[in-house]
RNA sequence: GGGUGUUUAGCUCAGUUGGGAGAGCGACGGCCUUACAAGCCGUAGGUCGCAGGUUCGACCCCUGCAACACCCA
């Protein structure tokens, strides 16, 4: 084997994978099932995408071979404003407008570009090794889960839960649709308070009233105060003259007034804002809509300012106050605008016909879940998340104004009446109308959430009585992030219980969000995101500023993302490898809500690649030639087979574990620390004797613990690197591996207690004792590698006798001395610097090697360390609450420690005061 | 304004019933040592945000405060 090289590596399994039909379900075992958050079908990869279905993959990966009937669903949704957004953007390049071609030309020009692009998210994650199902792939907008969905719309429609209606919703004026009140994001901006002069109605008298958007005054049907405000008593049931309008408007009074804000007078335009609309529910106020559906001035407005731009309107309603001198002050205002999540613009509360579910029934039984534990979230905190947005659900606007989606199934007469059903024919038998009777279809789709709402069983085929759907519903996972639980999990909650009468997974696994090293939330105005496509390939700097920097509307944020990209990545980005970044990934899967993104840990990971893939390099180039028989010859295992054993069964465990609990960082860790310090620094160093010069039987053992310890960690490491074990894997030995073709089905290690072996871990923690202390002394020592010094050994024990004797061969390796000698009571003890292993010294005689000065230096760190032990411990035993109340077993620790600290420092006391007298 | 979370070494983060503060990266010193310089060996570095409390004992539990982040209004 060369060196490692992931991109060679990882060119050509997926598709042997794929080939083989390894990623199906067995039809064996426990069903265990996860469904994909359906990602844009136009879509491309990003990295919090790559962190989730890296982690999704893991656990899969796992099941499998832990040997459930395991299906890890595959599926993509339509995006219907986003997709629909782009393709608009595209056609507008040529110069075409949707309008001009018509619902049914555009929407085939939609399905072209879906064909175009839709295979690139799936290459992506093929390429990410994702063991997704592929051959039972969805579409939201396909025929079956089309059908779900007329299903469940005319299902809830019949039973009351979905309705029709005219209601404040929130309009995106660019867009020209309305959307959910999830789909606005509301920020702090720097505007203004206008302070109007509202003059009352035969009289010279003016209220002033406070506004943030003073082109609504259009709109507004009353000023309100406070019912309990004495400033404003005597006016309530007067009339204002509303300025610039031909209009009178009454005076009210409403709680919902805050007497703080301003003057205490609120102007009232209900068809404007939604608690306006509130207040004016409450107390019949008329609704006066001032605007077309792009925010211009429409016609129910004074003629001067019909046609004008919303902020063009409100220039000039400002002008005009101040010309009438109405205008009492302006001031600077902090305050919230909500913005559409996709064209970023303003959003107006909008009053139009929309389709609402009604929600609240819905909810309850979707709270119960999690309160009962059927659902679990993890962490357990996002429970609160849940809980506090389904507790005050609002109904939930589902139609859009947009032609890209499902199209609402309900149909009208001449009259507006309307027909809900499965199809127009339906429609005419359900309700029994006339074959003469024009019936119209609703023109507009529903959101894209409403088809996802039923992922986890219309993707099994429902309403179709599937063997899928009754084998894998309930799936086990959901695995998602935390922004999405109030649009997707919850809903998906609702609809299972629903339809299902079942919960639609066990457990809500929500993983942080993947922010740049800044901490910053990776995004496509920043253009601080990484393609995770760019750390396997690798990308040189000029072609990522180029790719960073493209399509940027402003010239100036271009040149900033070019500077600090430059900075940030000098070299670019090297070709990490799939391996290493998925390694990266879960070990950077904290319980963190934000994690943040930093290449030198992947460049960290794939050295621990390259780490593990030079030592099976290792163990290959000492167990290939031999043509004896490791598995069935006699062997005579070492200390060091038994523990590297042993060690195994607790990493396997440690990793089996933190799989049950969702801790990817910490069976990371167990990986990375067994492979990296015990198999390859300790186990491999130490077998390197063996292999050299122990006996026949000795040497067979060893070969077989290299080969056996490393297909375990292969199979114990393969949900992590899929790649890299599975191409090692296929060259271990048949006999050792077996005769299988994958390492994919292979049987997951367990915890096998009967592995563990206490002696063994004794006996090597003394051996590593020994090595470390004698490095210790090298090092402070400045004595090179290649410089043989004798050892010598005092105040040991018998023990320590016997593991000498048993070990020289091991500790000679590592330690390259010119002599081990064990020296006896009344032996003449040369001035040496010295370690401590126990009681036992470990002396190099200083004899022209060793710096006094900076033996005593060393000396005098070690005796003050522990004396501060010891202070700490004396302070403790001495304590009479201490030692009572504690718990004896604790105590007993404590005042045991006492002596050996206190041998400790005689020992290195006395050899201070001899290094102190040559 | 309400809620949730974070604060541990220079940086990024672990720390699972309260019982000797850890890792990776970076820094410093030394090594081309027969798998690996993408490596090996050694060293330094922390009043665990601040102030109280509970306890024999607190990074961990409780209260308050501060800073930051996110969510909701």
């Amino acid at each position: 084997m060369k060196q490692y090289q992931p991109q060679e590596i990882e060119s050509h399994w997926y598709k042997k994978w794929e080939d083989a039909g390894y990623f199906a379900p067995s039809g064996n075992g426990e069903p265990f099932a996860i469904m994909i958050p359906p990602p844009n079908v136009t879509g491309t990869l990003h990295m919090g995408h790559a962190f989730q279905h890296s982690l999704v993959d893991s656990i899969i990966r796992h099941q499998r071979m832990k040997g459930s009937n395991t299906l890890w669903q595959m599926g993509t949704d339509h995006a219907g404003i986003s997709t629909q957004l782009l393709v608009t953007e595209k056609l507008a390049a040529e110069g075409i407008k949707p309008s001009d071609l018509g619902r049914d030309k555009f929407l085939e020009k939609v399905w072209e570009w879906k064909e175009e692009s839709g295979d690139t998210i799936s290459n992506q994650l093929r390429r990410l090794g994702a063991s997704l199902h592929w051959e039972t792939e969805r579409f939201t907008l396909d025929e079956g889960l089309s059908e779900a969905v007329l299903e469940v719309f005319v299902q809830l429609y019949d039973e009351g839960l979905i309705y029709r209606g005219k209601r404040l919703v929130n309009w995106d004026p660019v867009l020209e649709t309305s959307i959910s009140d999830l789909e606005v994001v509301s920020e702090d901006e720097n505007g203004h308070l206008w302070h109007f002069k509202y003059p009352l109605v035969d009289s010279d008298e003016f209220l002033i009233v406070a506004t943030t958007r003073p082109e609504t005054m259009l709109g507004d049907t009353a000023v309100a105060v406070h019912p309990d405000d004495e400033r404003y008593q005597h006016l309530v049931g007067k009339h204002i003259q509303l300025p610039l309008c031909d209009r009178t408007i009454p005076i009210i009074s409403d709680r919902y007034v805050d007497r703080e804000f301003g003057t205490g007078c609120v102007k009232i335009t209900p068809a404007h804002d939604f608690n306006d609309y509130d207040l004016g529910r409450r107390n019949d106020l008329p609704l006066i809509n001032i605007f077309n559906k792009d925010a211009s001035i429409n016609d129910d407005a004074p003629e001067a300012y019909r046609g004008m731009d919303r902020y063009e309107a409100r220039k000039a309603i400002v002008k005009a106050f101040e010309s009438l001198d109405l205008l009492d002050k302006i001031e600077d205002h902090k305050m919230v605008v909500p913005r559409g999540e996709k064209s970023g613009v303003a959003i107006e509360p909008f009053l139009s016909d929309q389709w609402f579910v009604n929600t609240k029934p819905l909810a309850e039984p979707a709270i119960k879940a999690v309160e009962n534990g059927d659902i679990e979230f993890i962490p357990k905190n996002y429970e609160n998340n849940y809980f506090a947005w389904m507790r005050d659900i609002q109904d939930w606007c589902i139609s859009r104004q947009q032609w890209w989606g499902h199209r609402i199934p309900a149909w009208y007469d001449s009259t507006g009446k309307v027909y809900v059903g499965r199809s127009e024919e339906e429609v005419r038998s359900k309700y029994d109308l006339a074959n003469e009777l024009t019936l119209s279809r609703d023109e507009d789709v529903l959101d894209t959430w409403f088809s996802s709402a039923l992922w986890t069983f219309s993707t099994l085929g429902w309403p179709e009585k599937t063997k899928a759907l009754a084998t894998f519903h309930t799936t086990d996972v959901m695995v998602t992030g935390h922004d999405i639980i109030t649009f997707w999990v919850s809903r998906m909650i609702m609809m299972s219980l629903k339809f299902m009468g079942e919960i639609p997974f066990k457990k809500v696994y929500v993983t942080g969000l993947v922010t740049d090293v800044e901490g910053q939330k990776m995004s496509k105005s920043k253009s601080n995101g990484l393609d995770p496509l760019d750390i396997m390939d690798g990308i040189d700097l000029e072609a990522l500023v180029s790719k960073r920097t493209a399509n940027m509307l402003q010239p100036k944020m271009a040149a900033k993302i070019e500077k600090s990209t430059r900075k940030e990545y000098p070299d670019g980005i090297s070709a990490y490898g799939t391996d290493a970044l998925r390694f990266t990934f879960y070990a950077i899967a904290t319980r963190s809500r934000t994690i943040r993104f930093d290449m030198n840990r992947v460049e960290g990971y794939r050295n621990f690649c390259n780490k593990l893939w030079n030592a099976s390099n290792f163990v290959f180039m000492n167990t290939s030639d031999s043509t004896d028989d490791l598995v069935g010859g006699d062997k005579t295992f070492s200390v060091v087979d038994r523990w590297i054993n042993s060690e195994f069964q607790k990493t396997a465990s440690a990793v089996n574990l933190a799989m049950e609990t969702f801790r990817f960082d910490l069976a990371a860790k167990a990986i990375y620390e067994f492979v990296w310090d015990e198999f390859c620094g300790w186990y491999l160093e130490l077998s390197k004797p063996i292999i050299l010069s122990g006996s026949e039987k000795q040497q067979r053992a060893s070969r077989y613990t290299l080969l056996s310890i490393l297909e375990s960690t292969l199979r114990l490491a393969h949900p992590f690197l899929p790649y890299m074990t599975e191409e090692i894997w296929q060259n271990i030995p048949t006999s050792i591996r077996g005769e299988s073709e994958t390492i994919m089905l292979q049987a997951y290690p367990e915890n096998d207690k009967s592995l563990d072996d206490v002696d063994a871990e004794d006996d090597v923690r003394w051996i590593k004792s020994v090595v470390t202390a004698t490095r210790n002394i090298r090092g402070e020592m400045d004595i090179s590698f290649g410089k043989k010094i004798p050892i010598l050994f005092q105040n040991g024990s018998a023990q320590d006798k016997l593991r000498l004797e048993s070990n020289k061969v091991l500790l000679s390796f590592l330690i390259k001395p010119e002599s081990l000698v064990w020296l006896n009571n009344g032996d003449t003890i040369p001035v040496s610097a010295t370690g401590l292993v126990g009681d036992m010294q470990i002396l190099v005689p200083m004899s022209g090697l060793i710096d006094k000065d900076a033996e005593i230096a060393r000396l005098d760190k070690e005796i003050d360390r522990r004396k501060k032990d010891k202070a700490r411990v004396e302070g403790k035993i001495n304590n009479p609450k201490f030692v009572d109340r504690a718990p004896p077993e604790i105590v007993q620790k404590e005042k045991d420690k006492l002596p050996e600290i206190e041998s400790a420092i005689e020992q290195l006391k006395n050899q201070r005061v001899r290094v102190l007298s040559i």
